[in-house]
DNA sequence: TCTACAAGATTACGGCGTAAGCCAAAACCT
DNA sequence: AGGTTTTGGCTTACGCCGTAATCTTGTAGA
């Protein structure tokens, strides 16, 4: 990992496994997972595109080294570390914010690295590295954790994670009403240019200190209308279904997760 | 929406939006998401590809037919229905395990259902039909819950569905060790044979029996062998990681998520 | 300087989704 | 019944996709 990378020293160009996954994020955050083919991540890096075959086996690959990315952009997190210092529920709440920030800043990548599939079936998303599973594992085994209850927990925090994160990131990247988004498909030539306009990038913090600010009115779309008379509880709640609470919702399910397994341990 | 259909009346052979629907659907659990190939499908109905759009507006709007074909499927489930005769919580408590047959059936199917961009960030998977959701939120309202007490319950039943039917069917498809996915990439050209050698196709009951019968034996697949000195821990776990035991585990989470809801209105 | 090799470029192939047009047969209307 | 319309499937063709195979070139090590 970050061998050495930068464009002046080395052979070739500046590319590597790393600088390929990252162009491959960028392009996934601004238009989708479909929208990054060989040949657009190539032109991207200014390439051509069998050119990233130098540093990646196949398409698979190159998601897989996302997902990496993904796992290692949680270890520079500041917040999230892999140490209980504080005890077990501050180490699983600061991880679980840790990826949450991950999933709102880039709500296209998530669902990648939900569904990827994995090598062995304790191999959980979202933490899919033995790394990350083996720290969590360990950690609660010495916060005094049984074996069974660590697994309790194990698959509680992952399952919770899996379905919170997936839901909001899913709100937060609707369909393009025309031209589909093409993400679980071979083929599909289309674009998918991100739908709210929002241009997750950087600025997660940003992002969130405005989500949270205003408390009640940050509806993200009405859909147009609901017919009343089919629906009409979709439609008298339309307007609360629409708004996004999802900071203290996810805070509060965290917690209360947290507090059945902290019930289960006692 | 059952117009006519059958072979012998209507116009050309028996092709329809549903007929190509549940041969995609069949082909996806066969051979996963990627094989699915609008070719392939017109293969298996012998027909040209081409012939398809006749009935379906696009591939996007094809896979949004294998989600509705989901969504029918519950409501032909005799244990599922719109009403709450016994009370939201056996409502609730039905509609899930009616999700979960499904999931476990088709895990191939069900990451399409959970990660497909949906028109409204309201629409949360899997439940992604007006319908479903007019029914879930009224009942509840019917059932005494506050506005605010119907959405807390809306999205938590939605997230904790999602969140682990995800994590059990993604530990039900895992990767080939060979050839990838293609499951959320454009292009790829492989098959992606079904791994554990299950056929998900009927005999739904059967396999929850077999799963329930044996309590504490049915390991899907150790990865071979973990490094005892790198990750201790997970070499530790590794046979209890492995170990089945959804059920059970969501028969409880299930529960507890319920017991969660029942306590916010009281 | 010579050699080996790694990094990127070129070419090419089969499969993909699908736009456009064609055609025979079923359905509909006197 | 006969003419017309509509429908459902077929054919062709195009551009994009992933990637196998091969060639080119700049650089590091001897």
């Amino acid at each position: 990992m970050a061998e050495s990378g930068r464009p002046g020293r080395g052979r070739g160009r500046g590319l590597s496994r790393e600088v390929v996954a990252r162009a491959t994020l960028e392009l996934i955050d601004a238009e989708g997972v479909g929208a990054a083919s060989m040949r657009a991540i190539g032109t991207r890096l200014g390439v051509e595109a069998m050119s990233l075959y130098k540093h990646v086996s196949d398409r698979n690959d190159l998601l897989d080294a996302v997902v990496d990315l993904v796992v290692a952009e949680l270890d520079h997190d500041p917040e999230v570390r892999r140490t209980a210092d504080e005890g077990w529920r501050d180490y699983l709440l600061r991880l679980a914010h840790g990826v949450r920030r991950f999933a709102v800043a880039h709500p296209h990548a998530f669902p990648l690295v939900a569904t990827r599939p994995a090598e062995a079936p304790w191999i959980n998303p979202p933490l899919r590295s033995l790394a990350w599973i083996e720290s969590m594992l360990q950690t609660l085994g010495e916060a005094g954790f049984d074996d069974e209850q660590v697994l309790f927990a194990y698959r509680s925090f992952n399952s919770f994670l899996l379905g919170y994160l997936l839901m909001e990131s899913g709100a937060r990247t609707l369909r393009d009403p025309q031209a589909g988004d093409g993400a679980l498909s071979p083929g599909s030539a289309d674009p998918e240019p991100v739908p709210g306009g929002l241009t997750p990038t950087r600025d997660v913090e940003e992002r969130e200190a405005i989500a949270d600010a205003d408390d009640a009115e940050d509806l993200i779309d009405p859909l147009g209308e609901v017919d009343e008379d089919s629906y009409p509880t979709v439609h008298r709640l339309a307007e609360q279904l629409a708004q996004d609470h999802y900071v203290e919702e996810f805070t509060r399910a965290l917690e209360d997760m947290l507090d059945r397994i902290a019930a289960q341990i006692a």
